[in-house]
RNA sequence: CGGGGUGUAGCACAGUUGGUUAGCGCGCCACGUUCGGGACGUGGAGGUCGGAAGUUCGAGUCUUCUCACCCCGACCA
């Protein structure tokens, strides 16, 4: 049955309502009755869905396999490795009781003192240490390596603050684990997977990302290098939107887990890890999104095609379905996905602003006039233009408009970045950028934790990455004033 | 966890200095008229006013406590 549309806030009002908004009312996802938790829609899954199959065929295509790992960490684990307690320590959701029992004054259940758990059970803010104290086990030759094991799971993170998609109290995500019997080995790794993320963020999402590498104090705890993509947001903010990190022999060492070589001398294996989560919805959400609604890159996107009649009465509306129908069978044999819209409570006008709020990239609009002229009306999401077109080769057309499509929303988004990355030479203009322009800044940078710690107090940005690709180039930094070689990213961020 | 705000039907809200049977719009259901960009008419269903305690002859309204959510910070993918 026909569901409320209402107006979306306008994104230049209030950027934050205006997503918030466009996530509830697009039918993607809601928040849940359970603190900081979010329901995901069967809309939002299917993207989901989407990416999940994407990224997992990537993974497979590199050589890795599937596992699951349990929920639940004994609470010791978490100390074994010094860094990742430091990073882990707080905001974790604990078990420690394992039985509930009638309430005394009958009403409901209460938690059973009797029932306390030994040794508290962490849930997963992340599955490093079950992982390795799992890999122990796995572990004892160099023929048992490389070891490239992926998992698809929910973690819990208890954040304080919590947004739809970008930070949820619990989030689903892919983590991968590799282990390896050397450092180079480990560290292409490392290097490889944070290309899948780029080639899947550009090529699917039609999301253009900056890879690099992050600073110290940015890095995850209990990583000797973090690698990342960095996508830019409309609102100016940057989104971290997938990392890979060279775990070098931390992990191994804290779990035990060593190998003997060719020649038997006993080492400890080599680790890294990545993941890219739910959080990439929002990032799909905010780079191409406009005030009419979702705009999504026709690969990601579960219906590519929407047909919507305009009928009077239900003979016309049976002979239009009928004409969609063949339209759709050839669609379909293509690859692209269809929905015939024969709803009759709402009407034609309401459809179409409700498939714009959904973000379907194309739609069909065939009226009588069409019928009689062997037309058909075709609008596209992404520039919202429409053209009437012959109902002849009309599935290849509309096949290389979603090729192009999937292309122009990149290509929108590139230009939206170039012209929101902007390079600066002292404080006082990274400071007047940041308040009156946001995006990207870049900036010479002295390289210490110390400097980057002053300018995030002061400006709340922060370095989202060393660019791979950044030129050398001799500099002063920004604030010291002290030599640098090369520019690094700033921004505000999410 | 600090600061601010909001809780009344599925959604968005009104509800006077406390005063009968708690209201409007959208949505929903039925019937009819409509149908090339968010239709209209008539009739109908739907509420322990976030929860608990208190003040009072009487609480949606006042007091206290509590819970949830939203916005802005600090923390984070």
């Amino acid at each position: 049955m026909a569901k409320e549309l209402k107006e979306l806030t306008s994104r230049e009002e209030n950027y934050s309502q205006w997503y918030n908004d466009l996530v509830v009312k697009a039918g993607l996802a809601e928040n849940s009755a359970v603190r900081g938790c979010m329901v995901i829609k069967p809309y939002g899954y299917a993207i989901w869905e989407k990416m999940q199959r994407a990224l997992d065929d990537m993974f497979k295509a590199t050589g890795h396999v599937n596992a699951y790992f349990p929920l639940l960490i004994p609470k010791s684990f978490f100390s074994r490795e010094a860094s990742h307690v430091e990073g882990f320590a707080k905001e974790c959701a604990v078990v420690t009781h394992y039985r509930l029992k009638t309430s005394p004054d009958g009403k409901g259940v209460v938690v059973d003192p009797e029932a306390k758990l030994e040794e508290e059970l962490i849930v997963r803010p992340t599955s490093e240490t079950i992982i390795w104290a799992t890999y122990k086990n796995w572990i004892q030759s160099y023929r048992d390596l490389p070891v490239l094991c992926n998992q698809w799971a929910n973690v819990v993170r208890w954040e304080m603050r919590t947004r739809l998609f970008l930070r949820t109290a619990e989030f689903l995500w892919q983590e991968g684990h590799t282990a390896h019997a050397t450092k180079e080995e480990a560290i292409e790794e490392t290097y490889r997977m944070v290309g899948v993320y780029r080639d899947f963020a550009e090529q699917w999402m039609s999301v253009p990302v900056i890879v690099g590498r992050k600073t110290d104090n940015e890095r995850f705890a209990g990583a000797e290098d973090t690698l990342c993509i960095e996508a830019l947001m409309q609102d100016g903010k940057a989104l971290q939107s997938g990392t890979s990190h060279f775990l070098g022999q931390n992990f191994s060492k804290a779990f035990d887990v060593q190998f003997a070589d060719r020649e038997g001398r006993l080492d400890y294996v080599w680790a890294t890890s990545w993941g890219v989560s739910t959080r990439l919805m929002g990032a799909l959400i905010m780079a191409h999104s406009d005030n009419n609604g979702l705009v999504l890159p026709p690969k990601l996107a579960p219906i590519q095609v929407v047909m919507v009649p305009i009928y009077k009465g239900e003979e016309e509306l049976k002979q239009i379905v009928e004409k969609f129908e063949g339209i759709a069978a050839e669609l379909k044999k293509r690859g692209i996905s269809v929905k015939i819209d024969d709803r009759d409570n709402v009407r034609s006008g309401f459809k179409f602003a409700e498939y714009e709020l959904k973000g379907v990239p194309l739609r069909l609009a065939m009226g009588p006039r069409d019928m009689q002229n062997g037309t058909i009306e075709v609008a596209r999401r992404d520039t919202l233009a429409k053209e009437t077109v012959s109902q002849e080769g009309l599935a290849g057309l509309l096949e290389n408009l979603l090729v192009e499509i999937q292309e122009n929303i990149f290509a929108k988004a590139v230009k939206f970045r170039r012209e929101m990355t902007t390079p600066v030479d002292t404080y006082d203009e990274f400071k007047r950028v940041l308040d009156e322009k946001g995006g990207f800044v870049l900036a010479h940078w002295d390289g210490t934790g110390e400097t980057e710690l002053q300018i995030k107090n002061e400006t709340k940005a922060t370095i989202r990455c060393i660019p791979f690709d950044a030129p050398e180039e001799e500099g002063k930094c920004i604030l010291t004033g002290k030599p640098s070689k090369r520019r690094v990213i700033f921004a505000r961020s999410y």
